[in-house]
DNA sequence: CAGTGGTCTAGACCACAAG
DNA sequence: TTGTGGTCTAGACCACTGG
């Protein structure tokens, strides 16, 4: 009889992901403390830590300092959502790209994106609402509005070949902010952009982009019915 | 002047980060390598790793062995979803939490359900519909399949008081599966139980998990108007 | 083949929070 | 106060893969 052996991370988890499958710690039991784990598993302490930490990082322990770690109560799953550029995603899934700008003007943005951006009242933004189509389908509608204080370079760009998603992605990456899912009914104006009945159920990613607390650009994505985004836990 | 200590690893990271933004390395740039880095930053190389590694995660940086490690050419966005379960998410917002069971029966699963869940022809599956309400609103409609060749203690339990949803978190927790998240147009059953105009554009959350690659259930979320999932990045 | 990231180890110190 | 996880270090070996 041989005793198996955890001398990577990956199979330290396993054995203990093993372990509260089958009952052997239930939700909420304390667990063993990385250093007894250690010994038992013939393995560094830092090993155990890099399987335990990647365990409390996709929500299976809890782990506290002092308190010792706990098997999550509610196994809050944690999806990753890869958010790709739309021309990405589109040529990605074997597809013809293509892009229309619908419009292009200044205004004050409306009340809630207003308040969305925390802009100053009454700022003028740049507001653009465009199109993107694969393989000549209508694919997703973007409707954006820029804040041209965070991003004086944009007054001179030209949105009509290029989107502004993908000018912003290239010009302003790695911002942080934070997305809305939701789903809406088609206006009569969607419908039209989208080529889709009035009132059919469309699904829409709002966006909110900052660069260290200022407020750059909020846009709207309505993709065309049918639309899926999907991920794995 | 005094140089600014690296000494662990989120200033490592930030520091990335920092040049990332300034434009010291550009999109698809190759970046110095981790021993280098270490030297330069006077710190280990296992901190500058756990610094990369944690970029690479978020998207930021593409690493590959012998190849080295290049800022992102698209810094895919990687937005982590909180999937909690329905009471729960309901009773965290401050609302009354309020379920119903609406149907229980005993079917093949449709086509596209089968095929999703990878069933034999024919199995005999466990339908239920149920509605989970909040201050006695309408919040999500339930409609599951479970698979109770996986799961044979389902056919004692009874669903009129306890859900599906927080039965199966607490008795097959931690199982992998698959998620989508897409809109629909409500039909007239669902506008009914959700009381919502029919053909309203509803939110809607389609989930398979699987334990060992053997299907266990199949459900389909559909939220009422208004339903909001929100992240950040 | 050789350079890069991936990981392990043994030991150490620190930060936090429960009692 | 003290036990726990969080992290750093210096060195080592390995796995992958580009040239």
């Amino acid at each position: 009889m041989t005793q198996p052996v955890f001398n990577n991370w990956q199979a330290v988890q396993e054995e203990v992901v093993r372990r509260i499958h089958g009952r052997v710690w239930n939700q909420g039991d304390l667990i063993p403390n990385e250093a007894d784990l250690a010994k038992e598993f013939g393995c560094a302490r830092a090993t155990v830590n890099r399987a335990l930490q990647s365990l409390a990082d996709s929500g299976l322990l809890d782990r506290k300092r002092k308190a010792g770690t706990r098997v999550a109560m509610f196994p809050v799953r944690k999806a990753t959502l890869e958010i790709p550029v739309i021309r990405k995603e589109i040529t990605d899934k074997g597809h013809t790209y293509g892009y229309a700008q619908i419009s292009r003007k200044r205004a004050a943005a409306p009340p809630p994106i207003a308040v969305k951006m925390a802009l100053q009242r009454g700022t003028k933004m740049l507001h653009l609402v465009c199109i993107h189509t694969a393989d000549l389908k209508p694919y997703v509608v973007e409707e954006r509005w820029i804040n041209p204080d965070a991003v004086p370079a944009i007054e001179s760009v030209d949105f009509s070949q290029l989107s502004p998603n993908e000018w912003l992605v290239k010009n302003i990456p790695y911002s942080a902010g934070d997305i809305t899912f939701s789903a809406i009914s088609a206006d009569k104006h969607v419908a039209d952009l989208l080529q889709c009945r009035i009132g059919e159920g469309l699904f829409v990613i709002d966006r909110t982009t900052r660069r260290d607390a200022q407020a750059i650009t909020s846009v709207r994505l309505v993709f065309a019915p049918g639309y899926q985004m999907n991920t794995t836990l």
